[in-house]
DNA sequence: ATTAGTTACGCATATCGTAACGATG
DNA sequence: CATCGTTACGATATGCGTAACTAAT
């Protein structure tokens, strides 16, 4: 029977061109490359190279089995690989969401119901979300009310409401939006704001909504509150945050009034997902 | 690195179900299976068992690992397969012709012309030596004129006519027939005849242009001229072969005029054969 | 008591590297 | 004479089978 080790040193010296550098190459001695190559040619049965007393290079034969050498031999990495992936898959629950706020609740949630098993959670826009879930690169997606009815089958996913977010502004008190009880994007719009990352599909709305206004993106959390602190520009804060925290102490939070700013958040997975389609219907509570 | 000899243990479990018969399957010893289990799991680097003290059973995973294990080892085989015949295809000039008087005369001239390498010839209907020719199971094809303008395009396939065979009907002195100087298919057809096998395109051609005849098709050789020689039965042969022998001394050889049963044979094949084209041109003098 | 799986031990063989050799440009 | 491939040889490692052990039915 072929051996992937011998296919190897094969594959090696049709790319290296010489049995020393292919020895070279693998870290074995020279006399080993011969010796393979001397007992592929007895494995196939054939003629695989072209003697000369003091050369050797592979014959149209030899250069088939290559072929089929690198074909085995990429097959064989690939399936470890897939193996490794899905025994990881198995103790690994997968949740994509489109906001990070809902994670904040999910994943403790989710650890208690699966103890052992791994949370591997990611924050995306709506689209991505959806691709996720359709592709089973997540079990668990987390989207906005607004998206589900027109991208996703009641036939084939389960949607279940588990949370709400309702974004606000927030401003120092001499702001000029300040006097606002609530406020809608409309009169935002043309304001310039400072903006967090990985906020999943707040980012992509604000820039719809407020066409006319920059972003003035925060990668650093730290940062970000010491800007929020020093400075008198607008942020954005929501409910599923504590507004009193330091650094919003001395600012004022004014509610947005459009309907696209109260998002109800819902859990979406597989019906026939057999393994965790009813214990997501437990963990909420359906 | 994996090895096709545990894949091939750890497919032979999957099969059999048990350690041992895995074993005795593959003629050998028990423990040998536990250790390579064991190695296999080391290799993949995660569980593909579940094991209670005296049972194991493949775990999902293991059973992913298994189409793996299959997937890699029918590669294998394969790659052993096509490399040899590769080989093979090398060394060996494959011959379909439509009938078998042309190979007598060419396949010498191919076996001069190619010295060291291997012939392999076979008579086929018309439609099988096109499949042949068409799919590269043969490199050179022998086809009458008729079939060529409508199923070979010139600008692929080098076409040389290089021989004729003519069709007689060969009966006794005293058969009803014998007072014909010449005679066509619709004059035939009714008889019954005495038919060899292995004919080609001529077996098909005889049953469309005779179907009110029968054809007594004799499988061997001598019996065929042993029937010839006592019987009175009519009986086809052709100018490919001597009429005055011995069988055919005592009867009479009338030419079948239809325009059919006058062949020339052609040479067919790929124009664009680096390998052969040239050497087969020269071959037939063109 | 039989069947299944794992572990331990010792031997046979396979495999590797070093060294020596032969050929070539 | 430097490079490349092959052959020979000895050490080591690998892999196998036998046998002994444990657990379960």
């Amino acid at each position: 029977m072929l051996n992937l080790l011998e296919m190897e040193q094969l594959a090696a010296f049709a790319e290296c061109g010489t049995l020393s550098k292919a020895a070279e190459k693998l870290n074995v001695s020279q006399p080993t490359i011969t010796r393979t190559m001397q007992h592929l040619e007895d494995e196939f049965g054939v003629p695989l190279f072209q003697r000369t007393k003091n050369h050797i290079a592979l014959n149209e034969t030899g250069m088939r089995a290559v072929e089929h050498a690198q074909k085995i031999l990429k097959a064989a990495e690939d399936a470890v690989e897939d193996v490794r992936l899905f025994d990881r898959s198995l103790h690994t629950i997968t949740v994509s969401s489109c906001a990070p706020a809902p994670l904040w609740h999910l994943l403790p949630e989710l650890s208690d119901a699966f103890p052992g098993m791994t949370m591997s959670s990611s924050v995306k826009n709506n689209a991505a979300v959806l691709d996720d879930l359709r592709s089973g690169a997540c079990l668990l997606a987390v989207l906005p009310d607004h998206v589900l009815s027109s991208h996703i089958s009641e036939e084939d996913y389960c949607c279940i409401p588990f949370m709400k977010e309702n974004l606000s502004v927030c401003v120092p008190p001499f702001h000029a939006l300040a006097e606002y009880d609530d406020i809608s994007f409309a009169e935002l719009n043309g304001y310039n704001f400072l903006l967090g990352t990985r906020l999943g599909f707040w980012d992509e709305m604000c820039r719809e909504k407020m066409p006319a206004s920059r972003f003035l993106v925060q990668t650093d959390q730290f940062t970000m509150e010491e800007v929020i602190r020093e400075s008198s520009l607008p942020c954005f804060v929501t409910d599923a945050v504590s507004y009193d925290r330091d650094i919003y102490r001395d600012r004022i939070v004014i509610p947005i009034t459009d309907q696209e700013a109260k998002i109800i958040f819902h859990a979406v997975f597989d019906r026939n997902n057999k393994k965790y389609a009813d214990v997501f219907r437990r963990l909420f509570r359906v």
